[in-house]
DNA sequence: TAAAGAGGTCACTAGGTCAC
DNA sequence: GTGACCTAGTGACCTCTTTA
């Protein structure tokens, strides 16, 4: 692909390329190798084209030429599309977080970019962030008029997509400016040509990215019994106990785990490849409608209701996942996992596949192209046994049933806490509120190793294992992202499990302290734990006094993961 | 610096001389000396740049980033010259010189020429001044075309800035005809000798005075007893140089700006009071006419119009700087005005510190919320120099007038960045990320002394103390809560001022990470930074181990709070 | 002869419009 | 109100001209 910044970007819509037909956004970059120029031309042309009529052409007019279409969201972006309500406000001084890419594939294989603010196709680079038409005029429309919209009927949250994006001005206007939108950013005239450079080279490499995937093997979690090193005796206990109550509740649970699900060849085990056979995702797609009538029958079990969750082979929705899962334009590559034969289900499948789709979804949020069934509901969660619900499910099943997959570890995580030498000395309500805030993290902590960032593969409890690409197609974007790196730098320490455990702990005492009573006494138990973490991990390790303050600084990132998830989470409970 | 004229400007820009590496002083001019290559080089070489596409290169697009807008965009743009034809940049940190000379620094240390008419990199000298494309083309159209815009919507007294320079075409001509933009005024060819000298010399003694004050102002940071080891040489390094960072920016600016304030009228507003009343006025109606809505009279002034900004000449700043910053928490005492009981100057009764306002505000000029003036709006931020808008005050106004209270210290925060060793080597996009990641943490620590949790007071930067109650009731909960908890944890650590510093190194650099692309040289860099840090405090509590880990627990701290308070002001920008 | 700016070019976008 | 289209600009680059 040739990269140069020579390449021109077409604007479709605009020049009347495209004719355009209704409902689609007018314009679109579209950088092509140089043509117009005399320009060096090079080898492999790249075209990347920043969609306008893109849309039109998906529905009606006439497809465009295979270009990568491609929105670049601008460096400064924040949160891709799909992220949810995570309002990603990103003033310098309230920068919360930002995240990279924005884009989609059209069907014919090119790159679209996205709308930051709905997920819509964008139609250029307005008030500082790519944004649709629709966009664009909305938010013009709200800082001409200094409008102040009512209210938000629900919490605030509401999770803006192209379908839904009226519904709520409030939320829509706050998604604008949490993305970036400012009369400020405004940026005129062409695109400078080391932007622009910029923008393939991330495109190339967010390519690669996706295209590199493999087949996942992640080494069980080491359940082996480590040996207490020595240490300072009253460290000692502390970390006996709680060493202790790691294994007994956590790696007890898990073997568990694993060897229920070894005798039950439906569900793979944590972490091996899904074993399920190819031609089922071959036939995903048209399995659908099967699905559909089985669904709309029984609501009695969850269980069966859930497509990634049945066990049957033949469960049309379980095969599906990874075909529709994963992009279906880059699907010349295998980005799900090596069971799968990616020209089984993308290069045939192609033509069919979204034709097939594109009738179905006509004019459905283009979020996910790739295509849920209609009316399933995502809820990406590792802990979730059925990620994607069957078409029909409401909301409130399918949060029970997710709540049914993760009371159980949430509960474990508070038999760990009444492990923790000094916990039970807080107040209850301190105990409530650091299990409230800190729960997620210690869970995050234990179950980091599903996460394998090597393969960019995550294992769901369910036992299956998704690329990074298909899961971050499923609206996990920025989430999933930061779940990796976590997972990668704590796996990079090497702790053993008595150390894995004190961690935890840590993690625990370390929650947000917001509503604590008696702070001085948690922060008296966090330090003891943190002096014991220090000894531990420094002895046993003393040729390398960076392990620690590493380990620290895992804090901040969980923290913000903390906030990651729980926006994810209000968002699936406010808008499924 | 050699300043024989034989030294050649490159203007990178254009005839591609050099190649822009993204992110360096890519384009423009770059004077070096005649030869980079063989050359007697001279003590201090300048080299300086008037920059083509730096711009670009800077931001690898856009000058850093429309989201960064408010802060970055003008870093490298010219301070508020509000008045025509006066060229006098006043750099952030270099400000007060008088001389003709307007521009910054490039990343890499070089200069960059800025454009006279709205601050942004220029790209040459164009009719007869230094201007960047836009202006260049702007101007060129305006005479070409005998165009007449249409008249100015407000009071004709537009600051002509990059964000803002298309906002009103009437000012912008007029700044362009101020400045000295006039076909006459076009110099073919190149630059002769003379002119050349001359602005090298200028920029000589601009540097001059720079290091000048730099060193008058900065004493070595504290004496350093305990002799490193040698392995330890690079962080001493570090060390040094970020100490001295710290002090150039945030502690000396703080009195140059204090200093400033009382000779330059145009300087631009920041946390200092305003000493004269009427110059207050006056200044701030030719710094920020962005400020005013409408030509509505009694909107010209918005100084004026900010009912708690109004000037009060016992809030000295000064009381503000050196102590403060250093030792926060700890010096309960250093907070300038003696506490303000909030009742007190809630009544009208404190002629003090409201006669301004109430006047203007209904007799309200209230702080306390329950007797706010109806329709003035709260952005309760000690930043904010008007905390409580005078009521009718449209929420685009209160931002804006918010935003140009902040954006000086966002920018010594970028300046700072750059002290840091290693943070100018990693991309222009990382560290434009980190920046935004970063930028509020950073700032919280260097303000965390303006919350006093003894007292349970806050001190703006308006120099006004409030109690924690009287904000609380502003409707900053839980946010201000954490707040103080987190300045009174660090307060206790008692860190000195290097210490202090390389803290806020290591909190920039341990920034949310989503979106870095080259996380491995940040982790570098932070690992380096962490290093340095635990042997400076451990060295110096040999003690005491505790203290380290402590700070780095300050880290998740820090997360959160960014969190809460880009929530916060998200929530702001939506529903003031 | 090369440095350096005027103008031209045209990729791009803010706003205005008006059928829904 | 919304958003697909249109228009008047805008400004990143490039070519052409002038000057040391
Ligand atoms: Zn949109
Ligand atoms: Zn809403
Ligand atoms: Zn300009
Ligand atoms: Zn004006």
């Amino acid at each position: 692909m040739d990269n140069s910044p020579g390449s021109v970007i077409l604007y479709a819509g605009s020049s009347g390329s495209a004719s355009p037909s209704p409902g689609s956004p007018s314009s679109g970059y579209q950088s092509q190798s140089p043509l117009s120029h005399s320009q060096p031309s090079s080898p492999e042309e790249v075209t990347f084209t920043e969609i306008g009529a893109l849309k039109r052409g998906m529905t009606g007019g006439r497809p465009l030429s295979p270009k990568l279409v491609f929105q670049f969201p601008d460096i400064y972006s924040s949160a891709p599309t799909s992220a949810p309500a995570q309002h990603t406000y990103s003033h310098p001084i309230a920068s919360k977080r930002q995240c990279t890419f924005t884009g989609t594939f059209t069907k014919a294989g090119g790159m679209v970019l996205l709308c930051k603010v709905c997920g819509d196709i964008a139609s250029g680079f307005h008030y500082g962030v790519h944004a649709c038409e629709g966009c664009k005029g909305f938010f013009r429309r709200s800082i001409q008029q200094n409008i102040n919209y009512k209210m938000c009927v629900k919490n605030e949250s509401c999770l803006i997509m192209r379908m839904n994006r009226n519904r709520c001005q409030h939320c829509r206007f706050k998604k604008c400016l949490g993305v970036g939108m400012s009369r400020d950013a405004v940026r005129f005239g062409r695109i400078p040509k080391r932007e622009k450079q910029r923008l393939l080279d991330e495109m190339q490499s967010y390519m690669n990215s996706l295209n590199e995937s493999a087949s996942l093997e992640v080494e069980p979690p080491s359940a082996q019994e480590v040996p207490l090193s020595p240490v300072e005796t009253d460290s000692k206990e502390a970390i006996g106990a709680i060493s202790r109550a790691y294994q007994d509740i956590f790696v007890s649970t898990q073997d568990r785990l694993n060897k229920r699900v070894k005798l039950d060849p439906d569900s793979p085990s944590y972490f091996q490849n899904n074993p399920q056979p190819q031609d089922a995702n071959h036939h995903g797609h048209a399995n659908m409608p099967t699905f559909h009538s089985t669904a709309s029958v029984g609501y009695a079990v969850p269980a069966a209701r859930c497509p990634v969750a049945s066990s049957d082979k033949n469960c049309p929705v379980s095969s599906m996942d990874n075909s529709r899962y994963s992009y279906p334009a880059l699907s010349s590559q295998n980005h799900c996992t090596s069971t799968v034969d990616p020209h089984k289900h993308a290069s045939p499948a192609n033509p069919h596949h979204y034709n097939h789709s594109t009738a179905q979804s006509q004019g459905q949020g283009n979020t996910c192209p790739w295509k849920l069934p209609a009316g399933s509901k995502v809820l990406a969660c590792p802990l979730n046994a059925c990620p994607v619900s069957a078409p029909g499910t409401s909301s409130q099943e399918v949060w029970e049933s997710f709540s049914q997959c993760f009371t159980p570890a949430v509960r474990e995580v508070v038999e760990f806490a009444k492990g923790i030498p000094g916990f039970q000395d807080l107040c209850q309500h301190d105990q409530v509120m650091l299990l409230k805030a800190g729960t997620f993290q210690v869970l995050m902590v234990r179950f980091c190793s599903l996460f394998n960032p090597k393969d960019r593969t995550v294992t769901f409890l369910n036992g299956k294992t998704y690329s990074l690409a298909t899961v971050r197609a499923l609206g996990m974007g920025p989430l999933l992202d930061t779940m990796f790196d976590f997972s990668e730098k704590l796996g990079a320490l090497g702790l053993e499990a008595d150390e894995m455990a004190l961690f935890m702990a840590v993690v625990l005492v370390s929650a947000d302290r917001t509503g604590i009573q008696d702070v001085s006494a948690l922060e008296q138990l966090q330090e003891g734990l943190i002096r014991a973490l220090r000894t531990l991990v420094t002895r046993r390790r003393p040729d390398d006094s960076a392990v620690f303050p590493k380990l620290l600084l895992r804090l901040p990132d969980l923290r913000t993961l903390n906030n990651l998830h729980s926006d994810k989470l209000l968002a699936f409970r406010i808008d499924p």
